[in-house]
DNA sequence: AGGTCATTTCGCAATTTCCCGAAACATCGT
DNA sequence: ACGATGTTTCGGGAAATTGCGAAATGACCT
């Protein structure tokens, strides 16, 4: 009674009713990255989109591990949250413009002179500078 | 700029994100219902209720429409949100347990002395008792 | 050890959501 | 016209959400 049953699904309903976490969700559609590469990319605070990234990551969206000092991110391939996403894609087709102007900024954030297997989102947005 | 593109879907997930609102869609994935009807199973006061269907109206997931004083409710068959509740039913699976209780309170409410095909919504509850 | 960069945690103000009761509306029956 | 019933709108208080900067943490480099 006092646990409720549809409180998991309605955190993970919660964590995609919001603009940001919608366009972290499809920048990582896109391939992984990480959080100062999304933080630049949406021109928001880090501690903004660390914030975002735990409801992502508390509700199984996405999946972070550490590199270096950077903390990667990517879509979780956890059963349980692929339908809901891939229903979501279709639905965010009207987006579309500004989508892919996240992920084209995303990729000129990535080393764009040598080869992408030599410059893993590891390097720092500094050294790109 | 101003205009979010990304705004309609969002809109409509904030919506489905409460657990009173996924009752309500899944009792009426079962059939319509008027407002006193919905308001009684969840135990909710009507004005409650009225402004979780405005919500779900708002956003294209029920149609209501008057009949005498009552207003029925049920979902939509708006295309661009069907393939969103398609993928949220299996997602309610674990909360089974209580939306078959909310749909039978809702089945008592309804003439269960007569034939169902005449006694359509539209009967008073007070009729009833 | 000290410095720098990436990230997270914390405190906080602004905004929104949620639920209700009271009051306003609407419709039926007498 | 009146009262009863279903519904919505409104006012308000409690709670949750959002975003940021400042400070704390962790990891690298020299």
């Amino acid at each position: 009674m006092t646990s409720d049953p549809l409180r998991p699904l309605v955190d993970t309903l919660k964590v995609l009713a919001h603009p940001v976490r919608l366009r972290i969700l499809a920048l990582l559609h896109a391939g992984e990255l990480c959080v100062c590469e999304v933080a630049e990319v949406l021109g928001l605070a880090p501690s903004t989109v660390s914030e975002h990234l735990t409801g992502l990551r508390r509700t199984g969206l996405v999946r972070e591990w550490k590199v270096g000092r950077w903390v990667h991110v990517a879509l979780s391939d956890e059963a349980a949250t692929r339908p809901l996403l891939e229903a979501l894609w279709p639905l965010m087709a009207g987006a579309e413009a500004e989508l892919s102007r996240d992920r084209a900024q995303a990729r000129a954030l990535r080393c764009d002179v040598c080869d992408p297997a030599d410059c893993p989102p590891s390097r720092t947005l500094k050294e790109h500078a």
